[in-house]
RNA sequence: GGCAUCGUGGCCGAGUGGCUAGGCGCAGCUCUGCAAAAGCUUGUACAGCGGUUCGAAUCCGCUCGAUGCCUCCA
């Protein structure tokens, strides 16, 4: 029997606002979709956030025996600086101000992200499809929507008529906004404007001149609208009704509201069962920002490369510090939390190498049976890392007691909790355990040994001074000496 | 101004109508020549003010604050 006949999982569903019980479309499958970045500068550590929230629920649901098809997209076109008539594409403005071709400025990007998401252990989705690669199916479902009646050709663009649309369907049900708040709290359409109505949104747009990103279409030369990609590619890979949207939380309205009108429009369906949106990171307690200068990349965090760092963190300790908190809540980063979630986590992994070393006995005073329920209960109460991991420390608790010989464990109940834990902290929640060489080479690893041994003699012979010259000095270089029963083993910080 | 998500002990963060996670820090203990490391033990906190209730941090209302989006501004 797969795993996930035997566990019901909850999910907080932006679209009923609240945690509805999950049932896929069919059975042991799941469709899920979340809005990749656009790709016009580096991926910045919030970006990462939401795509390892992600990537935690796609490992989980695969670790249940679901056949997960997880489309991401890249958007590399049609998303535009400001709504504003005069509103650029993201991706032309940065390759205008650095001189190069857009599809340079794409490639620079899309290399950097995945990068950053190979050195946090992301997997890969099934399909990372491009906007630009869809530029006819994203035309097909504008003619649709045009002889829906739902939108309207203005001076070569396209626009989606929100009021016509609020008619016959619910404009705004995601956000939980309503389209009348909306007008009266909107400025008053321009001599210019092309839209009907401010709330309008553009499916096309008609491409100046000067404009490189181009493509033709029936209503002339231009290129997609931003939201309307999502439509095209989810469609296209997943159906016209599917199990899972996601995105980060600033997408919903009015991203996803779009994609939900858009869908409706065009054929009819309500595209997706459940709406998941992850929460914001912030640094020390503001708002990231490149402005303000409160802004942090994963690559500064990796090599230590920041004002408010004051040493550097491995990936595995980011994401163990990210999943330490709930998605969708707002999680704040400082340097001392890095700090704290980099100490837990080690000794998280250390319990995990003392586990394969303890003895077995004929009893256990660990029932492992129920506290691995207790994993699975966390997860499937809408994918809670926090109380999982609360889970895998209640373990560690355990396991230190049976290597100290206070508590004992079953040979079975053993390689079940081996078991269990593995998948938890590998396969479900991506950690990766350290590499015992980190920082140093098996050259240095000689020295230091050596330098044990030197001190081992020194300490026998109660020559204190030159022991604690060795000890104090290698500190002094970053090397931590660690006495234990078994001997002296070192660390390089 | 509107919509949304929140406001938990020194810090980070779960949870939820009565049994009140977890990590880090601090303190104590064990170990140790000393220290570090490691292990153990320890915390009655839930923005404020009202209300509902036998009982609320958990439900309701208001206020204040944070973050995102929209608006405004530019």
């Amino acid at each position: 029997m797969q795993l996930y006949q035997s566990q019901e999982i909850k999910i907080q569903n932006s679209l009923s606002g609240k945690k509805d019980v999950f049932k896929p479309l069919n059975e042991g499958h799941i469709g899920m979709y979340v809005c990749g970045p656009t790709v016009y500068s580096n991926v910045h550590l919030g970006n990462c956030r939401t795509f390892m929230s992600f990537d935690m629920i796609f490992r989980y649901f695969r670790h249940l025996g679901y056949k997960v098809r997880y489309v991401r997209n890249i958007t590399d076109a049609g998303h535009l600086v400001d709504d504003a008539e005069d509103g650029e594409d993201k991706i032309a403005k940065k390759a205008r101000l650095e001189k190069l071709e857009p599809m340079e400025v794409v490639q620079r990007y899309t290399v950097d992200f995945h990068n950053i998401l190979q050195k946090f252990n992301f997997l890969p989705p099934s399909i990372e499809p491009t906007a630009t690669g869809h530029i006819i199916e994203q035309i097909e479902i504008i003619k649709d929507i045009l002889e829906k009646g739902y939108a309207y050709v203005t001076n070569g663009s396209v626009y989606f008529d929100v009021i016509k649309f609020n008619e016959d369907h619910e404009y705004g049900k995601l956000s939980g906004r309503k389209l009348e708040d909306m007008i009266a709290n909107t400025r008053e359409l321009t001599a210019q404007d092309e839209k009907r109505s401010p709330q309008d949104f553009a499916l096309w747009k008609k491409a100046e001149p000067q404009h490189i990103m181009r493509w033709p279409s029936p209503w002339g030369d231009g290129f997609p609208g931003w939201h309307l990609e999502c439509t095209a590619m989810s469609t296209k890979y997943l159906g016209e009704t599917f199990d899972i949207h996601g995105g980060g939380m600033d997408l919903k309205f009015p991203h996803h509201e779009c994609e939900i009108a858009q869908a409706e429009a065009s054929n009819g369906h309500s595209p997706v069962n459940y709406w998941m949106h992850a929460n914001m990171l912030t640094l020390n307690g503001k708002k990231m920002a490149k402005s303000t200068g409160n802004s942090i990349l994963p690559g500064e965090i990796f090599s230590g490369d920041n004002a408010i760092l004051s040493k550097s963190f491995s990936p595995s300790v980011v994401r163990f510090f990210m999943m330490q908190a709930h998605y969708t809540s707002i999680l704040d980063l400082s340097n001392d939390a890095l700090l704290a979630s980099e100490k837990g986590f080690n000794r998280l992994m250390d319990a995990l190498k003392i586990l394969k070393q303890i003895e077995t006995s004929k009893i256990s005073d660990f029932d492992v049976v129920a506290w691995k329920q207790k994993c699975y209960d966390a997860m499937n109460d809408d994918f809670n890392t926090p109380i999982l991991i609360a889970q895998l420390f209640e373990a560690v608790k355990h396991i230190n007691a049976i290597k100290e010989g206070r508590e004992s464990i079953s040979a079975e109940d053993k390689t079940l909790l081996e078991s269990t834990i593995n998948a938890f902290v590998f396969d479900v929640l991506g950690l990766e355990a350290k590499n015992e060489n980190e920082g140093g080479t098996d050259k240095l690893a000689g020295v230091v040994e050596l330098l044990i041994e030197l001190r081992k003699e020194a300490r026998d012979n109660k020559d204190f001074a030159t022991s604690d010259k060795i000890r104090d000095q290698l500190a002094g270089m970053g090397i931590q000496l660690k006495d234990g029963k078994e001997g002296t083993t070192f660390s390089v910080l």
